[in-house]
DNA sequence: AAAACCTTCAACCGCCTAATG
DNA sequence: ACATTAGGCGGTTGAAGGTTT
């Protein structure tokens, strides 16, 4: 036989405790303690099982917890240590006095996990993110895409107006989809699956059929995203075949050179059927190189960290 | 004013590990 | 050594309150 059977849970109370509840339990602990969470409902007068007493107490009764909002010093703490320890919150904690392991949970779920991901920074990692720049950059060449569409429909390039409005709305769907694409990758949720199930809404669109774009369009649009970066479908395959991205312009392999120099077409652009890689180093290491003369011109001024630029309402403006 | 939508957070669920007989 | 359970932990849920439309 092992330890002695837990309490049987059957016809316990569960859910929100009431001030008279919180009133036994904590009475009782500060009188007898809790050497076994077992038995203590039972001796407490309590209808509940020890693992919610044990619940109640450590999250909410115990005295020295520590309540209000988190000060920037806390903030910084749990960033530091999130960027270490991962989600590994009652290690988080200890080093927080009067700080539960739920609250940092919940804090991080509520506000610094956003933060992150609202300035491109993976959450899990602590990087930057550069994938949702891939992203964006299929968005920018259909958003051009389209552009061209109602550009020759008021040169008068294509006949019938249902067919481009049709055409329009097509895209329009594909861009939502990029949308998704965007959202289900910043995600910290995304899954495989979750993927999958976007792919295969992508592949969906096989039907779509692409606008047929005079190929004299071809050079402006050209320039704006690489082939291999185009979403893989028969859509894909169509306007290959209409020569929108036939010309591959990739000859860049410097993800980071995102400068304003609109000259040049390897601005965003990655190496051919590569998929830029999150940036290999320790965050406070990624602000450093960004202000490199190879990025930024030979202006290099010390940046600060990410959590200090996290914590930094008015700066957080400027992302927003 | 009210419905819809969003955010927060207390509490639960289920898994893992250490403890126990 | 093994079976079994308590305690601990991280993930998730859903009610309540707040905000937007």
């Amino acid at each position: 036989m092992g330890r002695p059977p837990c309490c049987d849970e059957n016809g316990l109370k569960k859910g929100p405790w009431t001030p008279e509840e919180d009133e036994k339990l904590m009475s009782y602990i500060q009188k007898h303690g809790h050497a076994s969470w077992r038995v203590l409902p039972e001796l407490a007068g309590l209808n509940r099982c020890g693992k919610s007493c044990r619940l109640r107490w450590t999250n909410y009764l115990k005295p020295d917890i520590k309540r209000g909002n988190f000060s920037r010093e806390e903030e910084q703490t749990i960033l530091q240590l999130h960027s270490i320890l991962g989600n590994k919150w009652s290690a988080i904690a200890k080093h927080l006095p009067g700080r539960t392991d739920n609250e940092i949970k919940n804090f991080w779920n509520t506000h610094l996990r956003k933060k992150l991901i609202k300035m491109g920074i993976d959450p899990m990692t602590h990087r930057p993110r550069t994938d949702f720049f891939q992203s964006l950059s299929q968005l920018i060449a259909l958003a051009n895409l389209r552009q061209i569409i109602e550009r020759q429909l008021w040169d008068g390039h294509i006949e019938g107006l249902q067919t481009v409005a049709v055409q329009a709305a097509k895209l329009e769907y594909m861009q939502s989809l990029l949308h998704s694409a965007v959202s289900i990758v910043t995600s910290p949720t995304t899954t495989t699956s979750s993927l999958n199930t976007f792919t295969t809404e992508l592949e969906q669109t096989n039907h779509l059929c692409p606008p047929q774009v005079p190929s004299s369009s071809v050079p402006e649009l050209a320039v704006q995203v690489p082939h291999s970066q185009m979403p893989s479908t028969s859509f894909d395959q169509e306007i290959g075949k209409t020569n929108l991205f036939s010309n591959n312009i990739v000859n860049g392999n410097e993800w980071c050179s995102m400068e304003a120099d609109n000259s040049s077409p390897k601005s965003l652009l990655v190496p051919e059927n590569s998929i830029p890689p999150l940036i290999d180093m320790p965050v406070q290491n990624f602000c450093n190189t960004i202000s490199t003369p190879n990025c930024d011109g030979g202006n290099s001024m010390p940046l600060p960290s990410w959590s200090e630029i996290l914590l930094d309402e008015e700066l957080m403006g400027e992302f927003a």
